[in-house]
DNA sequence: ATGGTTGCAACGCAA
C-alpha cells in the first residue's frame, strides 16, 4: 500500500508538532504541505531526518512556500515552471518510487476583480500546461496540493452564495475541469461520489463549528494510479485541534 | 451585519 497526502500549513514553523502527529498517526510514504511560510536555510530539516524522513522544499519568507515530505529517496526535483517565471514559491515536482508527485499552492486569487485573481488563472494555465508535459514523461502521476478551487456545488456549503465569487467562480472551475480533461481523477470526488465534505474553514464566524466549508484541496491522479487507488479521504481532526491550520490534510491510498 | 481570525512581522498584508 502507497499512502500519499496533501496539508495546507499555514507556517511549519506554528504547525510542526501537528504535522509530527499527522505522520505518526498515518505513516503516509508521501506528504506535500503547502503554505510552509518559511526560508529554505529556517526548514526543520532535521525533525524529520530524525525519524527517517526525507524532505526537499521550495520556499520563502513570509507567504507561500511547498515541501514534499517522503520515506524513500526523491528524485528529479523541479521547482518552477520551464516557461513562466514566478517569483512564488508555489510548485514542487519531484518523482517517488517511480511516482511523479507534484505539489502545487494555487494563488488564492483573492476577489475575481482583482490582478491577483488574473495571475491565478494564469497560472493555472501554465500549471496545465506543464501537467500535459509531465503526464508523457510520466505515467504515474498525481497533481496534489490547495487548489483554492471549489469544483462543484457539492464541494461547497452555500453554494449559493459563494456563485461567482473567487474560489468557486465559473473560470476558476473551468480551469480545473481542464486538469480533469488531462485524464486526471479527483480521486476524493470518485472514491466518494455523493459525500460533502471540506478541507478548509475561514477561522472566522466560528466556520469550522458551523461546517461552513469549502473542497478546495485535491489529490488528482493519472489513469494507471487511479487503476491502483484504494481510497480518497480527508482528515478533520486536525482541524479540530487547538491552534490548528484552517485546512484539513487529504489522504489517498494505492496498491 | 460587507463583519470576523490567523500568521508574519512590524502595526499592514495575505489568506
Amino acid at each position: 500500500m502507497v499512502t500519499i497526502a496533501t496539508w495546507n500549513v499555514n507556517s511549519l514553523r506554528v504547525r510542526l508538532p501537528h504535522v509530527l502527529d499527522f505522520l505518526q498517526v498515518h505513516q503516509p510514504d508521501v506528504l506535500a504541505l503547502q503554505e510552509t511560510k518559511l526560508p529554505d536555510a529556517d526548514f526543520p530539516i532535521d525533525a524529520f531526518k530524525e525519524i527517517g524522513l526525507n524532505v526537499v522544499f521550495s520556499g520563502q519568507r513570509t507567504y507561500n512556500g511547498v515541501a514534499i515530505i517522503s520515506r524513500a529517496k526523491v528524485n528529479d526535483v523541479i521547482t518552477d515552471f520551464p516557461d513562466f517565471v514566478d517569483p512564488q514559491r508555489r510548485l514542487l515536482m519531484a518523482v517517488v518510487q517511480g511516482i511523479c508527485i507534484l505539489n502545487i499552492y494555487v494563488p488564492n486569487g483573492e476577489s475575481v476583480e482583482s490582478e491577483k485573481y488574473q495571475y491565478k488563472l494564469n497560472w493555472l494555465s501554465h500549471l496545465t500546461h506543464f501537467i500535459k508535459k509531465q503526464l508523457k514523461k510520466y505515467p504515474d502521476l498525481v497533481v496534489l496540493g490547495d487548489f483554492n478551487i471549489a469544483p462543484k456545488e457539492i464541494d461547497v456549503r452555500n453554494p449559493e452564495s459563494w456563485e461567482g465569487k473567487v474560489l468557486f467562480s465559473q473560470p476558476e472551475r473551468q480551469a480545473f475541469q481542464a486538469l480533469l480533461d488531462l485524464g486526471l481523477v479527483d480521486l476524493f470526488r470518485a472514491k466518494n461520489p455523493t459525500e460533502q465534505a471540506y478541507s478548509w474553514w475561514d477561522y472566522r464566524m466560528n466556520a469550522f463549528k458551523r461546517n461552513l466549508g469549502l473542497r478546495i484541496d485535491h489529490i488528482l491522479c493519472s489513469q494507471p494510479l487511479y487503476a491502483r487507488s484504494k481510497s480518497g479521504s480527508i482528515d478533520k481532526a486536525p482541524r479540530a485541534l487547538q491552534r490548528p491550520s484552517d485546512h484539513a490534510p487529504v489522504i489517498a491510498q494505492f496498491a
